[in-house]
DNA sequence: TATGAATGAGCATTCATTCAT
DNA sequence: CATGAATGAATGCTCATTCAT
């Protein structure tokens, strides 16, 4: 199960070991809890080395988080399919999302839970990736909004939010999904669907829910 | 700007700057990398007062959290009265929680971040509070789909996933309204609602968003 | 069986509650692991007070030496009827001596055991009582000397050191007795006085064990 | 004076100057009373260090009281020919036995002092050590009596009184030994022979010193 | 007489980080 | 390429001691 111990592995082969070791660990105890001495341990290497190939805990956690934001992102567009309509590149994406998330949980806490959670100069990183994310989903609800010919379109500013509810929501059935034994990352995904697209749909066609002061004139 | 720094106060209100302190330092800097002396000084005390009055740094953390998570559970409830329609509580509710957590932005850091990312048993903590709101939020889906008269009901499996989703959405939008400047309490909550409400309707009215594999046969 | 908690005591009762609760705890704890927290608690008074009446740990530690150094010389010369022949005197003394060792089990640990590995300045206030009890027992070995008529009489210096030995032993047998459960003082006395007071005899008319580079010349 | 400072040692060797140092520390402040800094700085290491090798305060003194406890058994036995008269195997164990206490006069405090007086775990490592060379005496006695073609036996009971006031009287010489200027160890020895020996003889030739109230039916 | 409130100083322990080989 | 040896700088926690009432 471990990684067999073996001398003179060529740089980038180690620094993946040593990666792995430390994503486990961050994401199992966090940024300040984990120890230099665990990683390599765990890693299978001397602690000089770790800070040979990765210089610092700082630019490990950081490249740490790199990693695994690129990780999750080309899961998430490789399961999309451009052409396909707003709802089920959403679908699609989304069954990508908790599928990674499920697979990777260390990656995923270390994303989600540590890197946000220890103040810059993590949580920027995590943000740029983030960010990525919800102008996919953006792009997307816009998509749609024009799909269905709505005029006047949705003002930016509530997409954004939308967006932002939605990947909020994606998250954290994520951690749901992820601490609750017997939840698919499909299962997840259609109950996200269930729970935004209908809604979506609705603002999209011009039937939006409306604040209690506001209902007189306009329901 | 800051208290005025004066000796001998009785015990209740010494131990309430120490957590409003403990609470600030917690949240920004979270639960390892908070230190003693940080805390201490802030509340314009020396250390050991503060271990004289709460023992440990572990149940320090413990009280900043129950502190408020009973503040949180507190300012929801009272935002709330049971007698209005469904829909009508769960706004009353949301703009109380986003009130509450922009107000108090370290209290809940303390709670959604730090809490929760630091393992047993603070976790289990903030568990209890959040199962709270996750019930009340349960209750009111279900109430909301006896009214709609839907037949058959639905499931109790499927209203704990959405709660789960509009409680998680509802925390990721608390941070995202915290930290994204001019975007109110009202702002919040409308956008939650929109997203949120409208969805559930149309699932109660038996309306499901369905995935494409069984579309042919369902919609 | 603790004391009543009763306030407006005169000072001399206190002082003895606060120096009894000092010697069980520092009897069982040791000087440095013994706190004044605990003695205070233990006394059932404040602090403040603690050092109203005894100054600082190192006074009060004193005061304790003090007070059981007096209470075990007073017990040991109660016991003794300077009438008697020597071995008798000695006799009931040894039995005086292990009688109140028993009883005053911290005590005895504060004399024997703390004060002596304490250093500087407590070995110096336990010295006192033992040089003065050593003085006692080389009487009475001298008077055995005397009354046996021997001649050359036995150098000073032997007897000094042979008083060593047999305080030595006592306080030894004094822990012995204390710490083995069925083991009375009388038991622990005759014990001693077997072990002792034949070879006491022995050399006094003039039989001594010698070393084997001398055996040939001597016996 | 000191050891030259030398940098990048092995580390049996750190180990052991650690220990050295730690034993003198220990010896003369007592556990308590000895803090880290002061025994690495006597080592001249850093405290890092010596937590790197010997893990915790506590191991580290049960290690010296090991260390201690097997040299001074090592010393003893090497100081006995098991093929003597019992009364010649006595004088070279005790003649060895104060040999090395005087030469380590820290070691023995550790042994004698400070791991008794500080309870549990350590009194227990020492007791294994005292009651090792108790059975070592008590064995001397029985044979010595069976040399003595003593009939009846002396009761077994009597013989382990009789051990521990020999190795009680043992232990406090020592500390008079060490304490008392121009006291050699074989001068001590000596004493105790004296003191001891005769005594016991006249034990195994049933000369028992009888207490005053059975004086009557059996002198 | 008696105490609740408060602290300066110290201690065991840990950790990220660096040399010398 | 790789590591055993070593440390400066915190950090959680405790304690003897004092002050204001």
């Amino acid at each position: 199960m471990g990684a067999v111990k073996s001398k003179r592995m060529p740089r980038a082969v180690r620094e993946q070991q040593m990666m792995d070791a430390a994503v486990r660990t961050f994401g199992q105890r966090g940024y300040r809890a984990a120890s230099m001495d665990e990683i390599a341990e765990l890693a299978g290497v001397s602690k000089p080395l770790v800070y040979l190939y990765l210089n610092s805990k700082e630019e490990l956690f950081t490249a740490c988080i790199q990693r695994e934001a690129k990780a999750l992102v080309a899961a998430v567009r490789s399961g999309v399919e451009p052409e396909l309509p707003a709802d089920r590149q959403l679908w699609a994406g989304l069954r990508a999302f908790f599928t990674h998330t499920a697979k990777n949980p260390d990656g995923w806490a270390v994303l989600h839970r540590q890197a946000r959670t220890h103040g810059e100069p993590f949580a920027t990183e995590v943000m740029v990736m983030r960010d990525e994310i919800v102008a996919f989903v953006t792009g997307l609800i816009g998509a749609a909004a024009r799909e269905a010919h709505r005029d006047p379109a949705l003002p930016d500013r509530d997409v954004a939010g939308l967006a932002q509810a939605l990947v909020g929501a994606a998250e954290s059935l994520a951690g749901w999904a992820n601490d609750t034994p017997g939840v698919s990352a499909k299962e997840a995904a259609a109950t996200l669907m269930n729970f935004a697209w209908a809604g979506l749909e609705n603002l999209m066609h011009g039937r939006p829910w409306l604040p209690p002061s506001q209902l007189a004139g306009q329901r």
